[in-house]
DNA sequence: CAGTGATATATCGAATGTCTATATAAAAGG
DNA sequence: CCTTTTATATAGACATTCGATATATCACTG
């Protein structure tokens, strides 16, 4: 189970499909919503954004393409294939067990250890 | 809140805290019960709790004195200080941020994002 | 008594993940 | 014209963890 440590401080990997997981969305856009359904505890940086989505891109996850936008820049929208979503089902249940495992250190002191 | 970091890749230091907070221990026990604790999630080495302890000890985080054993090498014990079980109290509110946070992220999907 | 494995502590280099700082580019507001 | 916001991108620095290695004692085996 060597995932543990590609879960615990790859839990930004986990999150990032888990967004995509809802539609196709661009990096900016990912940052906000992380955001805000994080209730402002992750603020994912760009240095931190785009190098994993692009190492996420070349594993095969997620597959991109350019979209003019209204205004500005064109986007960089970011898609979850196939094999992205059966990652993402790997990490979910792995990150289950991680916390899983701390409540029981957090929760199981001495108190009522019998064992 | 940069406390992210040291929590998420630095939950050891939180989990060998908690350890301590039921009585003085020694290193070689502490991945012992760490290991069952966790029901076998988390494998301790050695690389990683002696540095680990070592800072905690620099910080004034934990004590250490060293007590022989029935058989053996000397044991070195480390105890929880008073500013050990602050900074204990601190990590574990972290830790429950944190996962709420990313339980918000996994069970918030589309299906019920009112806003 | 020599070898192996468990107990017990310790350090170093490598791998990984995240951040800060920096760069580019276009639209909006003062 | 300049700053802020939107938008993508890279390089260097830093922290955490692991694997490998070293030491030392005891128990068991041959």
């Amino acid at each position: 189970m060597e995932a543990d440590r590609n879960l615990v401080s790859g839990s930004m990997a986990l999150l990032i499909l888990k967004l995509l997981e809802d539609g196709d969305k661009y990096g900016y856009q990912m940052t906000s919503e992380l955001r805000a359904r994080s209730e402002d505890v992750f603020h994912l940086k760009a240095g931190t954004l785009y190098p994993l989505l692009h190492g996420l891109e070349e594993k095969g996850l997620v597959t991109a393409y350019e979209r003019e936008a209204a205004a500005g820049k064109p986007r960089r929208y970011y898609h979850l294939t196939r094999e992205g979503q059966a990652a993402l089902r790997e990490k979910e249940a792995a990150w289950h067990t991680y916390a899983a495992a701390v409540g029981r250190v957090l929760e199981g002191g001495a108190c009522c250890a019998g064992t």
